[in-house]
Order: C-alpha cells, then structure tokens, then sequence
DNA sequence: GTTTGCAGGTGACGTAACGTAATCTAATAT
DNA sequence: ATATTAGATTACGTTACGTCACCTGCAAAC
C-alpha cells in the first residue's frame, strides 16, 4: 500500500502543506499513518476523503459542516450536489456575463452610464443567494439515502443498473436492432427499474438520464457513453410508443 | 440630488450595513455626506463606486489592492476585465462539470473508484489558479489605457464609432443595400477605426467584436444590436472581398 | 408626557481558514 | 563534516466582516 507525505499530497491536490496540518489540527483528516518522529503519511483512502472534502469545500460550506456531511454522505451523492450547484454556478455566470457586456455595450454608445440603467441589470441577477443544503435537495436525500437502497454504493439495484447496461454494450457490438425481442425486454427492465429507483418521479428520472448525456457529448472521457445512450433513448423511445 | 441611507443601499446592493460601515472606517467609500448626527448618506457616484467595488471584490482581490485600481480604471476597464474573468470561470466550470459527471457514471459502472481514475481526472482541472492581475492583460492596459485615447471613456474614437453606429442605424432603417457606396465607405471607415484603435492587433479587434455580439444574441437588452452586428459583419464581409 | 419602536450610530471583541515566521529534527547529498 | 532538504511544532498575524452591548434621534401610540 502506498502512502504519500504531506509535500506529496500536498503538491498533488494543489493545496498548502498548513492545510494539511491544519485538517490534522481540527481532526478532520488526520493521516491513517504517522511515523515514530511525527512524519504524516496519508494513504489512498485519505486521499478519496481530501477530494470529498475539497470538493464540499468548493460548495462553500464550512470545515465543521464538512465534517458531520462526510459520514453521511457517498462520495457518489456528493459528486451529484457537486454537480447539482456548479450547473448553477454556470447559469448564474451567464447571466453575469451578459449583464456585464451589456454594461460595457452601454457605456460606448451613451458614453456615461445612469445609476438607473445599472441598477436595472445588476438588481435582476442577484437576486437570491442560495445555501448550500439547497444542492443536497429534500427529495434527493430522501429517496437516495434513506428509503430503500436505491443509488447508495454497492446494493442490489446498482448491481443491476451494472448488469442492464453490459446486456447494452453486448446489443450495441453484435449489432441487435431497436425493434428485437431482446431489445424491447431491455427497455422495459430500464424503466422498470428507474420507476423503483426513483419511485415514479419521473423529474429525478430526467435528471438521472441528463447526467448520464453530459460528459459523452463535452468529452468523451468514458468509453462507452454516447452510443449506449442513444442506445437506451432508442430503446426507450421504441418501447414506450 | 437624491441620497440613500445605509439602509436603503444595503438593501439594494444585497450586503450588510456593517459591510457599508467597514468599506467608511478603512476610508475605502466614504459616503459622501454625513449629517449632524453622523448618518451616512450615499450619492448616485458613491453607488457607482460601491459597483465597481462590488464587481472587483468578485474578481477575488482584497480590498486594499481595489482601492488602488479604484483610482486608476474607468468603470469600463474594469467592466472588461470582469468579463474576462467572468469568460475564464465558465470554461473552468464546464470542465469540472464534465469531470463530476464523468466520475459520477465511473462510480456506477465500476462500482468503486481506484484513486488513479479519480486524480486523472482531477488533475487535468485544476492546474492554473490564475491571480486576478491576469485579468487586466498587460496588451489591454497598455493599449487601453496608456498609448492614445482609444477606448477611454470620452474621447474622440470613441465618438467617431458612436456617429458611425448611428449612419447604420440609419442605414438600417432605410433600407440601403450592403452592395452601395454608402454602406462600403461605412465598412472601410469601421475598419479604418479599428485598426487605429487597436492598434492592428488582430486579436483585440476579434474579442470587441465578440463583446459587442454576445448580448445581443443572449438577452436582447441592448435596443439595436442584432441587426446592426449583422450589418456590420456584412459590411465587412462584402468590403474586404 | 412618557413610552415604545425603529433606523441609525460607535466601540470592541469574535471568527474561519489558513499564512507566515521562528525554531527544531532527521535523513540524505556532497 | 557539513549543507541541504523535507518534514515538524508553536504561536502570532490576517482578511473581511459577524455579532454583541449599548447609545441616539425621532415619529407614532398610549
């Protein structure tokens, strides 16, 4: 097993040697390992809790919350708030950007500015400065983390999501048609298990399938996407005419 | 003139009245008027100031640095440089989009992650943590705000492009073909201009022609645009084949 | 005429999440 | 043998306010 010093972590993830220290301080990660003249050695483990807790920290939320969300949460429903507030991030971005060029367009042609044509763009964007709990919604948290098992690490219904999508990557290489016997089963497994999943709520379902579309399409970083997607749209589509 | 107490801009502005309190202490906005009693009262450019403060502070420099750059840069320079900002955080959160989601899916099809998989990923993102001075490029402040009038706020370029939006809002209006004299004397002037202003600098004149466009397609907020950048293109486009 | 409430004020201390010395230790390189 | 490197501890400093205790001027209510 590998283990890194605080100058290797440190450069590693981009972030300062006292930080380190500093989590060790406060005992939010302290290193699984340390040596007999008090040398701190974090392992692969602790690396995954840095990460978690470097991307909670990017939601903003304070070290001591931090600390109480680590062990409720899955390094999976993190990433899915994480997901959840940078697609916001980008929206309210947008509107920045446009506010601001807008603003930039408005000084060259009247040549000085009202407080009122400012005020105007600047007070519409701003208007709501959401909390972090916002990112882990009420519906989310309850129907991924408590009732059922449904998404949590290794259960039942995960193991045979696993399983429907190899059945998709076999389809796809042998080249089965949307409209076979096979197919129609598949699609009708899909569904099935998306309604337990998510108990009907057809909302979280969208998101679900809108999360699986991103990355293939922005940068074909996982293998298998595009095509079992479409794959699975096509199946969807066919089946539910 | 119309004035505004602490509270009123507090509320306008979505900051608190200690932050108000605190930006008068360490002299960085001093309302401009105090009565007797030693309420603070806000004129419109006090408002300005505090904007311009507000959109700095969201560039991430710390107060004292704004209050140095607040002598030196017009409202617009500093719009700009906000716009680059603005521009560099976007592209950074749609690769940490596509990352989170990439790894969300990893989660599912692996059923677990080997820390390699993960700080590929990571590392790829995060390499540059840019500081704020990148956002007001040595080009931009030499050419902007050093060598010439150019884009400074009330010089004479700057009007000399007002007058000529104005014969293409005219233009428009009446019809006249991209084909006549008039419209082909408008575009070799604007190139002309832009050439003077910039310097030549190819890129510079890309980025203000991508600044002028962005709004117009994005929010409509802007009376004229549209049409008057699709003119302007086919201006060009006609005049330099 | 007093009380109450509200919107403002001034200290002064508290805080989060580290940054930044100053000083010490152990291991390695020359 | 010494210098350099990479780590450690202790402790004080920093930024941009939040928060608390307490004071003031004035209009409305009793």
């Amino acid at each position: 097993m590998k283990r890194w010093t605080t100058g290797e972590v440190a450069k590693q993830r981009n972030i300062s040697i006292r930080t380190l220290r500093y989590y060790d301080q406060i005992d939010l990660l302290p290193p699984s390992f340390k040596d007999a003249s008090g040398k701190r050695y974090y392992s692969e483990e602790d690396l995954f809790t840095l990460e978690k807790i470097i991307i909670l920290k990017s939601l903003s939320l304070p070290l001591e919350d931090i600390r109480s969300v680590l062990a409720k949460l899955s390094y999976k429903q993190i990433l899915i708030s994480h997901y959840n507030y940078l697609q916001e991030q980008i929206s309210t971005l947008q509107t920045s950007i446009s506010n601001t060029s807008s603003l930039i367009n408005l000084i060259d042609l009247e040549g000085s500015l009202s407080w009122e044509r400012v005020s105007e763009l600047v007070q519409n964007s701003q208007k709501s400065a959401k909390k972090w709990t916002d990112y882990f919604q009420k519906s989310e948290l309850a129907i991924l983390q408590e009732s059922i098992p449904n998404l949590s690490d290794n259960d039942d219904t995960t193991q045979q999501y696993i399983s429907i999508l190899r059945q998709i990557e076999w389809c796809i290489e042998h080249n089965i048609k949307p409209q076979s016997e096979e197919v129609i089963q598949i699609a009708t497994k899909l569904t099935e298990l998306s309604n337990i999943t998510f108990q009907g709520d057809a909302e979280l379902i969208d998101k679900f399938w809108e999360v699986r579309k991103l990355p293939a399409e922005e940068t074909g970083l996982y293998p298998i996407p595009d095509e079992v997607l479409k794959f699975v749209e096509g199946c969807i589509a066919y089946a539910t005419d």
